[in-house]
DNA sequence: GTGTTTATCGTCAGGCAGACGACTATGATC
DNA sequence: GATCATAGTCGTCTGCCTGACGATAAACAC
């Protein structure tokens, strides 16, 4: 059957967004706010149609880059530029997902090391950066008292399975410097650990183990003493992706 | 801008399924051959078309009925039919990867215990089971001295992902139990992981640790000798699905 | 009965993680 | 300038887990 265009059904393919970083000691995701129906004026994920001529990952990274300015940079390249770890997270496509017709979304993670501001070009509050708590708690009350109303779509689902996607690698790889700047100290990749987890970490402990992982972090030479104490030794992520053996998690 | 058509692009949208089994200690795959261009006569993955009102989820659990029989259980049900693992894989659209089209494939992974045949209703040698290291080595030689074709479209990276996922996931979870009948033995669990990782396991320390992570493995009761030697413990997959400590697979 | 195969229990040493003490080097405050 | 608060870094100790491997148990084949 030669290619029957009636033999299957037609789909719109979108790319969302989930980009998360690390902001006073919170786990953010970047959040945009719908101008148009449906959903009119509710938070949702940065996202948009794949073109035609588009691959799946073209396609997200061309949305990262519109929404924020980040360049995305292929994983399997060396991470020195500032671009941010991005990979694709899952497919979403229930048929009742959008109601003008069926859309299936290939959302994408990325993750991205704190920026001064959402996007200079865009809208006042059109953009911002949410905790992933505040965005996740259905009918609770955001920072400003202000009624949070869940996210559009099934954009919550995906945030979460984002998040959870974040909090699982991090144990087995070394993406949690994705979150940080290109130089940083064991103490603010600590942060970013505990931020993400929501746990309190033993810097003695978190120091033995970061430094002790061959591959892990390669000293700069350099000292800061940015976050006030003790100057703290700098350090970038080095070529090492897998740790074994893994980062563990604290219990509940 | 309400829903003008002419603002995106069309896709057609597949499921590809990976479906691993563990026969003769050797994970196989299930290959179906192609009869009809493009890649006519070659191996591929089976899959079908999206239908317009099914989820992913349901047209993966469809197309794997269809091929094989088997009925997928949900993965949040405790798994006590004979239903299959399955769970997305992952999603791929370059835009050349099917020659006629625009075909956007959400791949998905089911695991399966060993099965009479590929399925009673198909065509003689439309099916098989194939070792993965068969079908992925490419321009290689098959079991019968005959030329191995790749597979077509992206089938074999799709493949090698699916294979990835699954000797990865058997790490820190108990998903090698799906490979394995409703009751089975530690020895039959351990020749799990074994073809799989293809390594060699000490069968002592595996029972120690298989038997001694808590609401993994449950004993039956019953006694089996079905592999010769001492009769073995019979056991039943426990409620629990995430391994902690994992499962340690040994160096190269 | 002897040999073979598989299952199961035990022992021992090394490695790693959690708990936590101790010391160092900066800025802030009096 | 002494003192304090803050953060970073190095050690120690203990318990758990793993890998290596010896020993025993229970079936089948001859």
């Amino acid at each position: 059957m030669p290619y029957d265009p009636s033999a299957f059904p037609s789909f719109a393919v979108t790319v969302d967004l989930v980009v998360l970083t690390v902001r006073r000691h919170a786990l953010c995701a970047l959040a945009v706010r719908r101008g148009e129906p449906p959903f009119q004026g509710r938070w949702a994920l940065p996202g948009g149609f794949v073109r035609a001529d588009e691959d799946l990952a073209q396609a997200a990274a061309r949305e990262l880059a519109e929404e924020t300015g980040l360049s995305a940079h292929d994983p399997s390249a060396p991470a020195q530029d500032n671009g941010a770890h991005l990979e694709q997270l899952a497919t979403y496509g229930d048929p009742q997902r959008d109601p003008r017709m069926r859309v299936v979304s290939v959302a994408h993670l990325a993750l991205a090391p704190d920026l001064p501001a959402p996007r200079p070009g865009s809208d006042a509050d059109s953009a911002r950066w949410a905790p992933v708590e505040e965005l996740l708690q259905q009918g609770g009350y955001g920072r400003d008292g202000e009624q949070a109303a869940p996210l559009a779509f099934d954009h919550a689902q995906i945030l979460a399975d984002g998040v959870e996607r974040a909090r699982s690698k991090i144990e087995y790889s070394s993406l949690a410097t994705a979150f940080c700047p290109p130089e940083f100290t064991v103490g603010e990749l600590r942060r970013v650990y505990e931020a993400v987890w929501g746990v309190a970490l033993d810097p003695r402990n978190f120091h033995r183990k970061v430094t002790g992982t061959p591959g892990f972090l390669v000293p700069t030479g350099g000292t800061t003493t940015r976050q006030g104490g003790r100057p703290a030794q700098l350090f970038r992520a080095g070529g090492a992706t897998l740790l074994n053996p893994p980062m563990l998690r604290p219990e509940v």
